[in-house]
RNA sequence: GCCCCCGUAGCUCAAAGGAUAGAGCGUUUGGUUGCGGACCAAAAGGUUGCAGGUUCGAGUCCUGCCGGGGGUGCCA
């Protein structure tokens, strides 16, 4: 603006200071160099906001960022040949924690996983599950050359032969491995539910990529594609034209082979989320080695005469385990993972969710197992988690001590104290937290501010003893005070799937 | 080789193109006749990998380089 009113920037943040209209929420204006304006809250505005908070409840961090889009967000949908890793946990609680802070931000949130049930991954998986469950039955059938290694595999042959016996080998070979391939499916199915249950997350819609095949979803996009011109045959392989589109290279979609392969799957899918059920938006959840797909998607995205930037992909880094500061290495070669159960039980899910939504996406992260487990100040979960705690301790005195530690009780007025106020302005930032995360789909800065929410409520319980008989009309105002302040932090504890505690 | 992501305090990480780059841990030093000390306060600690550029202003945007990770399959 200098320029243009040939004014030094100082002076027209003055005039500007000068000409603002009043406000109740305004206090203080300043101007500093070089052209800044300060608005400082009006304290009076300030607290009366703990009645605002207090009476929004659960709803307090609404806000309406998403004008009631329909958003869906898929995550994890992690191929169903195996247990879930720690690499599929961080998947599940980006992708968890962010179909909920979009849900606070206004959007209509449908959270899906999308099971991998067809393909050659599903081929190897139901090879290697008949070749277990024969050897779990004395029959000497090797694996096949790459099939899956892992020892749950071994278990998992062991527990159909045990409770099933001998029915499958008594079929012939191509219709046993079909059916152990789903009878392995359920159960693997089963498993993945049931860890991703132990973090509390859950989801709206399991997703089977078979079923696009069965119910002419492939066919029918192979046809639109053809018809605009986006396939092409070539060397017996069905391609599709990418660099049509923008991309650098062309893609495969049904093989020489014949068998469709992973792409196809991908496009039918999400031809079906945007032109079948009319999702605004979609969210997919991708880890790192999956980096190099976006650029086919956004592609396919066009072709379909779609917008591409309906499509959103949140790609996050891999996750290195360390214990006592060394790594843990983690070794698919030999079917040695730590998986994602073994994770949440030995740490804890509340501490899985706080260290695996904490870093940004897109950096890779370490996750220190030794301080996720420790009960102790060092431990940023339990920092959080204690403030919650420590306010149902002082409502428990409360009320044992005879105040009325529920009622409507207590003017807000009374509440100038910096340690009150410094709180009030914490508690107020929640809905901008929650924009924030959901404009940037980042829910990461969720634990951030669930640790200066803490801290502000633990530096006001230094400064200010809520419960004093001398003064019982602060009394009330405090207890009015820290009734919200467990409520929001609260809300914020249940924005990332976590559980806050009356008692530590 | 080419493509994508990352590089910020001793360590793990924040930072919406804006002011003096912030937290936690670790280190040092203090704090409770009282509601939960799993707490609080203070100090020390930085050339934001390097070199250029754009901008009134760059950790943030652009170019090149260095380092780490991922990708570059008719696997997913």
């Amino acid at each position: 603006m200098a320029p243009l009113a040939r004014m030094a920037p100082l002076r027209i943040a003055e005039q500007v200071a000068a000409h603002l209209p009043p406000a109740d929420f305004v206090g203080r204006v300043e101007v500093a160099r070089p052209g800044y304006i300060n608005l400082t809250l009006d304290e009076g505005w300030l607290a009366r906001q703990v009645e605002t908070i207090l009476a929004a409840g659960d709803r307090w961090g609404a806000v309406d960022v998403g004008r009631g889009e329909r958003i869906q967000v898929e995550y994890v949908s992690a191929n169903p040949t195996g247990p879930l890793t720690v690499g599929s946990g961080r998947n599940a609680v980006l992708g968890d924690g962010l179909a909920s802070v979009l849900e606070a931000a206004g959007y209509r949130v449908q959270r899906e996983y999308y099971v991998n049930d067809a393909g050659s991954q599903m081929q190897k998986f139901a090879e290697t599950l008949y070749a277990r469950y024969a050897q779990a039955l004395g029959h000497d059938i090797p694996i096949p050359e790459d099939g899956y290694r892992g020892s749950y595999m071994v278990e998992l042959g062991r527990a159909i032969a045990q409770e099933e016996g001998e029915r499958y080998l008594q079929m012939d070979r191509d219709r046993a491995v079909e059916a152990l391939r789903d009878e392995g499916l359920r159960r693997m199915l089963e498993t993945i539910r049931e860890d991703l249950a132990l973090l509390g997350i859950h989801f709206d819609r399991w997703f089977s990529e078979r079923s696009l095949y069965e119910d002419g979803t492939f066919e029918t996009v192979m046809q639109l594609l053809r018809e605009r011109g986006y396939l092409e045959e070539r060397e017996g392989a069905i391609w599709f034209k990418a660099t049509l589109l923008g991309s650098d290279k062309d893609e495969v979609v049904v093989r020489s082979n014949g068998e469709p392969g992973y792409f196809a799957s991908d496009i039918a899918y999400h031809y079906d989320k945007f032109v079948r059920r009319g999702f605004d938006r979609v969210i997919d959840v991708w880890g790192a080695d999956h980096q190099g797909h976006v650029p086919r998607m956004k592609a396919m995205m066009k072709a379909l005469g779609l917008d591409p930037d309906r499509l959103i992909i949140v790609i996050y880094q891999l996750v290195t385990l360390t214990r006592e500061g060394v790594e843990v290495r983690l070794s698919k070669r030999t079917g040695e993972i730590v998986t994602l159960r073994e994770l949440v039980e030995e740490v804890g899910p509340d501490a899985v969710r706080f260290f695996l939504l904490s870093r940004e996406a897109n950096s890779q992260m370490e996750f220190d197992l030794s301080l996720a487990k420790q009960e102790s100040e060092k431990n940023p979960v339990y920092y959080v988690q204690y403030a919650h705690a420590r306010i149902a301790s002082i409502l428990r005195k409360a009320a044992a001590d005879g105040w009325e530690a529920t009622s409507d009780r207590g003017d807000v007025t009374l509440l100038t104290h910096p340690g009150e106020l410094a709180l009030i302005r914490k508690m107020l930032e929640l809905p901008e937290v929650v924009a924030l995360s959901a404009r940037q789909m980042s829910p990461h800065f969720l634990p951030h501010y669930a640790q200066d929410l803490a801290a502000a409520f633990h530096a006001f319980y230094r400064d200010c003893r809520v419960l004093d008989p001398a003064n019982e009309a602060l009394s009330y105002a405090r207890l009015k005070l820290v009734r919200t302040a467990k409520q929001v932090l609260a809300r914020t504890l249940g924005l990332m799937g976590m559980s806050a505690p009356e008692t530590m």
